[in-house]
DNA sequence: AGAAACTAGTTAGCATGCTAATTAATTGAA
DNA sequence: TTCAATTAATTAGCATGCTAACTAGTTTCT
């Protein structure tokens, strides 16, 4: 019945979030860099310089003050730079440097090799009909 | 083209879990119960009174370290309670107490009206696709 | 039987998520 | 204009994931 169905989704979205974790974590390794900080790389990029802290968070779906130390941890190892906001001296503008740029190559490689590890079975179709059904989920409204 | 559809999964699959598990905490707030304790709960239930933690862990797809603080948490509240197995003194049998029986007609409330909310306007055809997507996840076998 | 290897659970310490509270800058209202 | 409210980023402190290392009990090998 459908309360087994949507039971078994929500026990199995999480595990299987866990795995695809594990398996970029895991191709990472050599690199010492963590899922969460070539995540935060990855959508920097996505949605380009100059990106306000405050954007990206949202963007990455977590709050401000997780940014901050990904961002911290990126900045010491120069992946990434803070620039204050000449028109907004309250915010920071957020740039990929040469160094993480370069690191892109790799990373790109990587990261769809763990894609493709884990989703090799799966068929686009399903994918897809996946896909619509994470954006429905998201597209519910929060009570803030 | 493939690689792109891939690479939204992944970005989606983890948006959509961090909403789930903010639907769920949100909702147990007045319980004063995380969502990874009752997640604890819910699987010791299904599995069934006296299973080893190693087990557990297992079925919820984390390692035993992180386990033992959540048992920590739910024993000091009298949630579960850990027995010596009397025929490997090395391992734990986990029971639920009368207490957290009580909790479950609460939680199981709470739970099922935040599986609904989230996945209100997916079709049963929809959940099943994704299921079957994430039990091929987690089927792909890792290097251990 | 006794030493070595293995296993279950734990502890320690790090990474990353959160909320609440703080700081500094901006905006808005009297 | 000046004081109050708002906003971006941060800090502090908790929860929960991990790996590595430890303890205690069990199994295995000679």
């Amino acid at each position: 019945m459908s309360k087994d169905l949507k039971q078994q989704f929500v026990s199995n979205l999480f595990n299987a979030r866990n795995r695809v974790r594990f398996a970029m974590d895991d191709m990472f390794k050599p690199l010492d860099i963590t899922d969460a900080t070539w995540r935060t790389l990855f959508f920097l990029r996505q949605e380009g310089n100059g990106l306000q802290q405050k954007e990206l968070a949202k963007t990455m779906g977590i709050e401000s003050p997780s940014l901050v130390r990904l961002l911290d941890s990126l900045a010491k190892k120069s992946l990434i730079e803070r620039r204050t906001d000449p028109n907004d001296r309250r915010s920071n503008t957020l740039y990929l440097t040469k160094k993480s740029e370069a690191l892109f190559e790799q990373l790109d490689d990587l990261s769809k090799q763990a894609r493709e590890s884990v989703l090799k079975d799966v068929s686009n179709e399903d994918i897809k009909t996946c896909i619509r059904v994470f954006e429905k989920i998201l597209s519910v409204q929060t009570n803030e």
